[in-house]
DNA sequence: TTGTACGCGTTATCAA
DNA sequence: TTGATAACGCGTACAA
């Protein structure tokens, strides 16, 4: 079924069957319901390739995040296609597994598709993923980070200042021997921003000594932190609290100390990252950092929603912010 | 850059370059090197809608789910992702929000794409959907669900007999007085089945009556959880036994008669569906459904790249199962 | 092994 | 307010 099908069904021309779908009050009302009509008995459904071939816009949407499953980054996923989808965008999707190489190969699948716009979920890209990109001159947002150089429009936050307001928590609550415990994949830049964050802290609180413990090729689970915390008892034993990277690991090492008999945050306290569902109703609750990945999904879909649509935007770079969340463990 | 750039730069025609992009082995040794240096010096970039017009292929799988954030779905969309994007294919995502109207207005938009398949997350649609399916004629995967009737191929498990699982497991430890806690959105027909079968279970076991507690217009939070336990206390207090519709209610139960002071199992058990990553880690460890969302995710995947493909299928209806996990809150 | 002609379904442009 | 025509970039079919 074609347009040529429905306008010879309802005794018009391809172009004004056209004009019905895109710019129906240039269409009289006799013949716009004709047309209608005719879509309707044939069950016509347009053909979005040659509307692209044609019009050079493909009202797609093209994202890219780290991992799909488990994360928080789907907060994000749902608030673009709660945004894009009402506006007649199309979403495709894809993670990169926080790999820089794969990210590369999927802006270049997708951008074979003529996206009208693409989110990114961090600042950091191979050289030819950021030539690609620039080449391609569409709006592009990158999320979740916060940096002084970025491609067209940027909206998320700084870890490095995350980090440093959970150890001010910690040391105003008296808490100074405290370790960092997080993951070092290559690609995640966001957990090295935060370890960055309690460095500095360390040095300018003057605490007595960082003591780090990373984890790689650890799955992003409550076992991996359930054994993290195995391992500060180990190689830390003198330690007083422990800022995990995620919610996730933080949860998990909470978990095991209550089932130990390990007293949270009386022999130990525990402060985790991202404020997820389940930190507030642990016991003890969890302290944390809440990041509102909805909103940077939000705040992103509009600020490039914007771009694509030629609008001025007042600020490219948007800071959503974070916030700490104080609770019982620390 | 279109074919024709690098074909002029090569000084080849225009069909030499597509033949070396998809069947370079009918190409010449130096000429194909003359195309690939020309491809990367241009930074061409395939265009796929006149690919698309051309071929009659997309290279696109459309997926629509229940709901992106926070959900299990996230990890059969990861499960997707990874064997379709190694095939070349790309992924267009949207959520119905368990709202089959909104899933005919995403199918009639995604049909409009030309996918070369598409994966539905439930055996329940409008009439006007399943005519649009039917007549766009490509195959399609119904998933997480059990029926007798379906489109072209499903992969999923029967939450009827789960439920009846989880009742066995109660009545076996000793447990006959069982309330069912879970909500009833109008389009979730999962949560729905399980209560179908709780109450055939309450029936054939000769339990001492039925015990509904339906949530509606409650998000799938653990804070519903403990609002919902609260409920049972007042509306059932001989209860001696929950089964919750999804782990998320299930942990904010627990964790709410944690913090009450109540015993899990001895003053009141619980049973939750899902087995989330943090079921196992509660203290006490939450009794659940695993449901493998990711081999569903894997196996529709496989079965639909089949189809594509137009190789036969040995069934096009796939049980991935479901498996009882007692733990300690039963 | 390589090249030519044609058509896919739509929209932009211009004319009526 | 409506229609005719050309063009988008590629793959299929066929020819050389």
């Amino acid at each position: 079924m074609t347009m040529t099908d429905v306008a010879t069904r309802a005794g018009v021309s391809a172009q004004t069957v056209s004009r019905v779908l895109r710019q129906p009050e240039l269409v009289g009302d006799e013949v716009s319901r004709r047309v209608r009509e005719a879509i309707l008995e044939l069950q016509y459904v347009p053909n979005f390739a040659a509307s692209q071939m044609a019009s050079n816009r493909s009202g797609i949407v093209a994202a890219i995040i780290p991992t799909i499953s488990a994360s928080i980054f789907a907060d994000t996923v749902q608030a673009l296609s709660d945004v894009f989808v009402p506006e007649g965008y199309q979403l495709l999707l894809g993670n990169n597994e926080y790999d820089l190489e794969k990210e590369e190969e999927l802006v270049r699948s997708f951008l074979g598709r003529g996206p009208d716009g693409l989110v990114l979920s961090s600042t950091h890209h191979t050289e030819a993923t950021r030539a690609l990109i620039l080449g391609a001159k569409i709006p592009v947002v990158e999320t979740w980070d916060w940096e002084e150089t970025y491609l067209d429009l940027m909206v998320g936050h700084s870890n490095v200042k995350a980090a440093r307001v959970v150890m001010d928590h910690f040391v105003s609550r008296g808490y100074r021997r405290i370790v960092f415990a997080g993951v070092t994949n290559a690609g995640d830049f966001r957990a090295k921003a935060r370890l960055t964050g309690y460095r500095a802290a360390v040095k300018a609180l003057e605490l007595d000594r960082e003591r780090v413990l990373t984890l790689t090729g650890k799955p992003l689970s409550m076992a991996s932190g359930a054994e993290t915390m195995n391992r500060v008892f180990a190689e830390f034993p003198d330690a007083d609290a422990v800022f995990f990277s995620s919610d996730v690991f933080a949860a998990g090492a909470l978990l095991h100390c209550v089932r130990l008999g390990v007293s949270v945050p009386g022999d130990i306290a525990i402060a985790g990252f991202g404020d997820f569902d389940f930190s507030a109703h642990l016991v003890p609750s969890l302290t944390t950092v809440s990041v509102h990945a909805g909103d940077i999904g939000r705040t992103a879909a509009n600020l490039l929603l914007a771009r694509m649509r030629g609008e001025a935007v007042a600020s490219s770079r948007i800071d959503v912010g974070f916030e700490l969340v104080p609770r019982e463990s620390s």
